[in-house]
DNA sequence: CGGTAACCTGGGAT
DNA sequence: AATCCCAGGTTAC
């Protein structure tokens, strides 16, 4: 489908700068969207998932997308119109994208009729829902541009770059990705603000994926109130003045434990870049991802793996490579099954980025991320329940005791993917 | 330099 | 009910 995609112009993004704003009264707020029941506010530890990552650029599909009105011409607030993004199912897949782990900040709002997911966008609270057909149309709550907001929408997605025509050339080159790309199409990375990126990531440090939404729901509460969708509150991610008002202490009784300091650390570190630091952020995408890896890891609290998906998820670095346990498992396994059963160091990171990179290119990055959503248990669970691969797949061994089997249940709460829903539209 | 032990917190397993 | 273990790590010996 969408060959064009690959040929489309490349255009150099403008990145969105925080305002300082503290609160706007310009939240109109949508009110719930139909067919959603209340669901309960946050409270409990939130079990939906949401991630990171984060893209390039190049969008531009004006001339595919109608930027026009469209469809159900609803101007009430409580209904909204959708417009179509022209992006089909093996393009954009909602829940193999935004509960995978690149960002925290886009919940499910509709559970029910269709598969939708709502976030925000620079200043744009909007609403994403995959059709019958596949296909992924869009609407936004609260915008005073809406085409700037739909740029921005396409921006953030990533929308300018082909995943078909990328998959191809992955799948030519290792026919076990051709094997999972044809169940997990639309398995797409985002291009996220660099300082929201950033943030979530030094809160995911040895954390769990409940824990971690609920400290990226603490700090998101700090920013401009946008809306309320499905019954949960929406916020601007707040500017780096705001969340520099913030103190550790602060934090740690908000929960953060030990990475209050990170992130109070890592913001006054940027605060101090002579630019300004969003601008320092931003510069990152124009430099190669080993100096950009170098300087966030001068940033407190970021490491190796939370550099790697910063500049895979927002600083345009498609080659960058998370390396986490699971992604060890999988490099061990498949790539370098020479180092299987070691312990995975600082230096074997980079190791495992090198394979990953040589195996699959500048956009290895992207790879890797299918790869690592075929690993989460909810996948697991299809292929197996497909080809009972019973117990094939050994444990390739964990830190700990793991031997129940091969599918742990209990990472399925740590990575926060709801494994019925992920297939009921795939 | 490579290999460990703390580090906050909350939930599930033993 | 008390403990232990672990979570997509980072930092400090």
């Amino acid at each position: 489908m969408q060959s064009l995609c690959k040929t489309l112009p490349i255009m150099k993004r403008h990145r969105s700068k925080p305002s300082l704003t503290t609160t706007t009264a310009a939240a109109a707020a949508a009110p719930p969207t139909p067919s959603t029941p209340p669901p309960p506010q946050t409270l409990r530890p939130t079990p939906k998932p949401q991630s990171i990552s984060s893209k390039k650029p190049r969008n531009i599909l004006s001339h595919l997308t109608h930027p026009k009105p469209i469809p159900t011409h609803q101007q009430s607030p409580q209904t909204p119109k959708w417009v179509p993004l022209n992006l089909s199912k093996s393009e954009l897949s909602l829940p193999l994208t935004f509960p995978t782990g690149q960002t925290f900040r886009w919940k499910q709002t509709d559970h029910h009729n269709h598969i939708q997911y709502t976030g925000v966008v620079g200043s744009h609270l909007v609403s994403l829902k995959q059709l019958e057909d596949g296909d992924v149309a869009y609407s936004f709550h609260h915008t005073a541009n809406e085409a700037g907001a739909r740029m921005a929408l396409l921006d953030f997605l990533n929308a300018g770059i082909c995943l078909a025509d990328m998959w191809e050339g992955f799948s030519a080159s290792d026919p076990r990705f051709a094997e999972l790309a044809r169940r997990l199409g639309g398995a797409r990375v985002l291009r996220q603000d660099p300082l929201e990126c950033l943030v979530q990531f030094l809160c995911s440090s040895n954390n769990n994926i409940g824990r971690i939404t609920r400290m990226v729901d603490f700090i998101s509460s700090l920013g401009n109130y946008l809306g309320t969708v499905g019954g949960l509150d929406f916020h601007e991610f707040p500017s780096l003045d705001r969340l520099s008002q913030v103190s550790e202490e602060e934090l740690r009784k908000a929960g953060f434990g030990y990475r209050a300091k990170y992130i109070i650390g890592t913001v006054d570190a940027l605060q101090s870049k002579p630019g300004g630091g969003a601008e320092w952020l931003a510069s990152l995408r124009e430099i190669d991802l080993q100096k950009a890896i170098d300087a966030l890891s001068t940033l407190p609290g970021v490491g190796p793996k939370v550099a790697a998906c910063i500049a895979l998820f927002s600083l345009d670095q498609h080659q960058a490579i998370p390396v986490d346990t699971h992604v060890w498992q999988i490099a061990t396994r498949y790539l370098i099954p020479e180092l299987a059963g070691t312990h995975l160091t600082p230096k074997l990171c980079s190791r495992v980025a090198d394979a990953f990179v040589s195996k699959y290119g500048k956009y290895a990055g992207w790879a890797q991320t299918l790869l690592f959503i075929a690993e989460l248990p909810s996948q697991k669970t299809l292929l197996l329940s497909d080809s009972c691969i019973s117990r094939c797949q050994k444990p390739v061994k964990q830190k700990g005791r793991r031997s129940s089997g091969p599918i742990d249940g209990d990472s399925s709460q740590k990575l926060g993917i709801e494994g019925q829903e992920a297939d009921e539209k795939l």
